[in-house]
DNA sequence: CGACTAATGAGAATGATTCTAAATAGATAG
DNA sequence: CTATCTATTTAGAATCATTCTCATTAGTCG
């Protein structure tokens, strides 16, 4: 999906819950989109602050689109910001305890599993948040620090 | 296995790593392993301040813990404290996004899942954090607010 | 246009966590 | 045992991401 569209997505997810479409929420959805990522608000707030765009804005736009579920909040333990996840369908967000790169892998079942996970618990499912911690691909062997 | 037991190992942990087994470090683990569930610092920290000990070392401890790998720090979003997982085997956090209570559930291939996800990625498995949100439960079909 | 409400944002406040620095305890050598 | 050196503790200050306040601005609707 281009970040273009995934920008309309987020932004015609406000309108529909009856927020208007401001110039700010705008750049704020289209920065999201455009990132790819998992962006921190402060990240989202530096690509848009030369609009003019106050801090407090950012983080409000960030939050109520997480409150409407159409972004994440997920928090790594590599550092303490948090992060936002645009894909919000259950996958695997591997994390290299080496460079911090963050691979985001989709596995057939990974969903039914924790779905019937919680069933059998008696509590029902809404949303998962999976972190994977290891090495990937480029740091294997090194023992050198992060970037 | 029974708190006593688990303290114990936290503490033989610390000193197999050269670190002095401290009457504050014993308290600090004490603690921990009384708990049970899914401690925050501050919550240490408060059972164990009457005994004179202060909140740096309370944080020290927990940080050389999880550096050693014997508790692990997961972040829920239903408050902003870190909280401790003294089980660090593959399992589902379960967090009910009604009532904020958090029930672990072990479920048999979850770990095999994963770490083959990881390496489907070329990647190795370290440590995993997997959190599923839902309704637990007490809080089916209910819409008040949680505790 | 005028009145009402939603949205913005500069700057202050909050609060969990980390850092500083000075005191204490333990270990080790002579 | 004493002197010395290092690890540990901790009160309080500092940090810093996030939230809050509230005065200003923009949009809507009659
Ligand atoms: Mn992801
Ligand atoms: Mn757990
Ligand atoms: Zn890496
Ligand atoms: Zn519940």
């Amino acid at each position: 999906m281009k970040a273009d569209e995934r920008a309309r997505r987020l932004l015609r997810e406000l309108e529909h819950h009856g927020y208007r479409p401001t110039p700010q929420r705008e750049a704020v959805c289209w920065a999201l989109a455009q990132h790819g990522g998992h962006p921190t608000a402060a990240e989202i707030f530096e690509s848009v602050k030369r609009h003019g765009i106050g801090q407090a804005t950012v983080y409000n736009t960030i939050t109520t689109l997480e409150k409407l579920g159409v972004i994440q909040a997920m928090s790594l333990n590599t550092d303490e910001h948090t992060r936002y996840d645009l894909d919000t369908t259950p996958h695997v967000n591997f994390v290299c305890s080496q460079c911090s790169r963050i691979i985001d892998c989709h596995a057939p079942h990974l969903d039914l599993m924790l779905a019937q996970i919680a069933t059998q618990a008696g509590a029902t499912f809404e949303a998962a948040n999976v972190v994977v911690y290891g090495r990937c691909e480029h740091c294997q062997g090194s023992t050198v620090s992060a970037a």
